[in-house]
DNA sequence: ATAACTATCGAAAACGTTTTCGAAATCACC
DNA sequence: GGTGATTTCGAAAACGTTTTCGATAGTTAT
């Protein structure tokens, strides 16, 4: 039961660790026959190098830290596992933790990741964060570093993100082309720098359809629940009877204006239509089918271990790196909520 | 930009690594003075341990692995949870493997976390796997481990897992007692225990409510999918056209069903009733909303975690350590599909 | 004064690997 | 057979920590 090192496989064999530990790893200074050797030992006996001692001397884990708002949730849940099967192929493995949107957790968790030394961190910020000493600190100490969807523009750091302005400002011109002429919008929170620019794209797309922005259509989410979405749509058709569309912040919260009109008879969408954002697989399970936006989440996680790899790379090899950003593509899905 | 030291903090005060390390680690043999000076020396250099040493010197990393078949889905979502909530309180990170349903992903994720020296493996097994030697390695290298939902009986580990049959059997009764007479069941695949247990929990009170057992009304799901809930409702209709009851191996599959049904004027309950399994998010939202059985998914990882803290700390403190199965309550979750 | 403690410190080994550098042995060539 | 090149090996240092085991100096008891 005892753990098999090179040392042991030196000694059986009658030959040094360096040799041993040269033969493993493929250095050409070692005679074919011992190298079959140690090859055979090594195998018949299913040697692996102690990942502990290799971290010691090289000075990295081949392992990297991810942190998220939330869990449990279909848009993270995807971008998850597009960096973790990106990690996976390149031999990297996935710690992951939970902020639950909270500054004192992530800061938390940042400092966890860090003393654990992981090779880079990979992050969607939550709502309050912005330019925190604790996020500061980690391009100060030069570990590669990517955000993503919630990110912090101050940052230096490479990015995967939407245009989210663009993107409302497509959601929302759906709702006008379908014949919206007042049309509310069910906003984020007031930190998260995609919801101001959902907001903007939102407020932009009225302006450029000569349709007046009423900041009291404007109804901001605290906790972006789906008991939000049954709140603000009972609070929307009582203080605007003439609403005939709603823009979503997301689907969740979608769903549950949804599911309030559904509950009160009110008819979607041919008294209100709405549209929501991300495509959450139930959109498309629920009465009326929702509209909303696609966002390529799984794409953006494989784009962010990309990224963050690059820089891991540029580090080992001592070369100068500057972060980048990219930009991944968002279309408007057309589903019965929004005919 | 260097990385501080025992040995730096050491010649900054004329004194030796070892006394250093004891005076972080509060041994007592280190004089009030000195201690004092390097607490505050450590505190203003912003020193933490070298993880890398530590584990190396300590042969443990507190990291624990985790492999499940599918990442994106509300169960498994809520129970990685749980595991890393638990896991942090208790000082471990989590690394997170998916399965992808394949027998050879699994065999490979395994070897990465035994060759990564995780100190423990937590495990929901995909689909196929039973009794295989990657399997019986972990529990013959003495790591630490635990299954939980979909496990195998044949290995020796702790388990956390639901009363499947019972579960299963509860949920038929409720068709019964709504008045079903001919309740089809769609099934899981055929391997996994979770689905045998589930079936025979519905033959077994079909049996004991005198409503004869007919083959031909089961059938058996390949990928647990969405789409297969909609192919196995038109199949269900066709063939069996006084079929008045569904027990559905999961809510996915089910809200297929539903879809299927909507979609082609079936009226549920009216009809034909349906009762899901595992209680997502959507089943609530959907029309009609879904009956279901509630399964308790963060408290499972939550269980599932703190087995294996407890075996971790036996094998550490070289303590004989038997398994134990925690079996969590379920209970059926009455709504619009089954009135 | 000596003996026996106590308090405080540090040298050194150990964890298992990687890599540098040089030594020894073999070979080729004239 | 001497020179230089090539092949093959291993000693040793290093990564940063933890822990054992003495050593020293100071203190108390006799």
């Amino acid at each position: 039961m005892k753990e098999i090192t090179l040392k042991q496989i030196a000694e059986t064999l009658g030959i040094s660790v360096t040799t041993v530990s040269k033969a493993l790893k493929g250095y050409t200074d070692v005679n074919e026959k011992t190298r079959q050797s140690v090859l055979d030992l090594a195998d018949s006996l299913n040697y692996t190098p102690n990942s502990f001692a290799v971290n010691l001397r090289t000075k990295e884990s081949k392992t990297i830290g991810l942190i998220i708002p939330e869990l449990v949730h279909h848009f993270f849940s995807n971008v998850i596992k597009g960096i973790i099967e990106e990690a996976e192929k390149n031999g990297y493995l996935v710690i992951i933790l939970q902020s639950n949107e909270s500054l004192e957790l992530e800061k938390k968790q940042i400092e966890l990741l860090i003393n654990k030394r992981v090779d880079g961190i990979i992050i969607s910020l939550s709502n309050d964060a912005n330019n925190e000493i604790y996020l500061q600190q980690i391009i100060q100490r030069e570990i590669p570093f990517v955000q993503f969807d919630k990110i912090s523009k101050l940052l230096p750091s490479s990015k995967v993100i939407i245009n989210d302005q663009k993107a409302a400002y497509q959601a929302v011109k759906h709702l006008i082309d379908k014949g919206c002429e007042k049309i509310a919008h069910i906003r984020g929170p007031i930190n998260p720098q995609n919801a101001i620019d959902r907001f903007l794209g939102y407020k932009k797309a009225l302006e450029d359809h000569n349709i007046p922005y009423d900041s009291s259509l404007v109804y901001p989410c605290k906790n972006v629940t789906f008991e939000e979405g049954k709140q603000f749509a009972e609070k929307i058709v009582k203080e605007h009877q003439d609403v005939d569309g709603i823009f979503v912040i997301t689907d969740l919260v979608a769903v549950g204006v949804l599911a309030y009109f559904n509950e009160h008879q009110i008819k979607v969408p041919e008294q209100i239509k709405i549209i929501g954002f991300s495509n959450w697989f139930m959109s498309q399970v629920i009465t009326p089918k929702l509209s909303t936006v696609d966002q390529p989440s799984f794409e953006m996680g494989e784009q962010a271990f990309k990224l963050l790899l690059e820089e891991m790379q540029a580090r080992k090899d001592f070369l100068p790196f500057t972060p980048r950003t990219i930009e991944l593509e968002t279309s408007v899905i057309e589903r019965e909520s929004s005919f």
